[in-house]
DNA sequence: CGTGTAAGGAATTCTGACACG
DNA sequence: CGTGTAAGGAATTCTGACACG
């Protein structure tokens, strides 16, 4: 959690090696990246780079895809779960805020 | 634990990267293969790929080429930590066996 | 021994576009 | 809309070698 350096979510594998993680064509991996599904960081020289973590949103995508739903209603999606992801953080901090109003800061838990 | 899928041990990182994620030059990478001391995979083509764990030793032997420690000698030393390491995996594994015709077979602890 | 560099070739990646449907 | 492909160029990677020390 918040773990911005960890391995998987690090930006570092290149649309070559995606190609062959996840079988779709590089034609592919680009037209989702135009289609705001997924956000490959550069390299100095404009390399994208991809992490695990975008490696296994592409064969979530590819898995949609199979099943005939569109790009669009994939992001539509992306966007939904996202903002549920969202709000239950954000639930999550108010209710810590109550706890710790009532009951005295306490570290962890 | 044996985990070989795990993201820290997965080759798909380019030497390019590596040498971008490390400050290694890539003719110090190539070398240090030479010495034996990291074993990339290869792409069908041949391009090496190198894993997060392959990125975290070449920085212990940057720092330990940076103290003038040769490449042989770094080599030495991990032969010998590896060894540790795998000494220490067998006495357990006997030990639990031991435990196991005692008290019988039991998941976990 | 450890590393830089120039060399030549092959594969990689990029973008914008035409094509089909 | 989603994907293939040919196009042209620029950067990447590879190997074997010469260089210095």
């Amino acid at each position: 959690m918040g773990e911005d350096t960890s391995y998987k979510s690090r930006k570092v594998i290149t649309i070559g090696v995606v190609s062959e993680l996840t079988g779709l064509s590089e034609r592919q991996i680009r037209y989702y990246e135009e289609r705001k599904l997924i956000f490959p960081e550069r390299s100095e020289r404009g390399n994208r780079k991809y992490s695990f973590s975008d490696v296994e949103t592409l064969i979530e995508i590819a898995n949609k895809r199979e099943e005939g739903v569109r790009t669009y209603e994939i992001r539509q999606d992306m966007i939904k779960k996202n903002n549920l992801a969202k709000d239950e953080k954000l639930r999550n901090k108010m209710l810590r805020g109550q706890i710790n109003a009532r009951f005295g800061i306490q570290k962890n838990q």
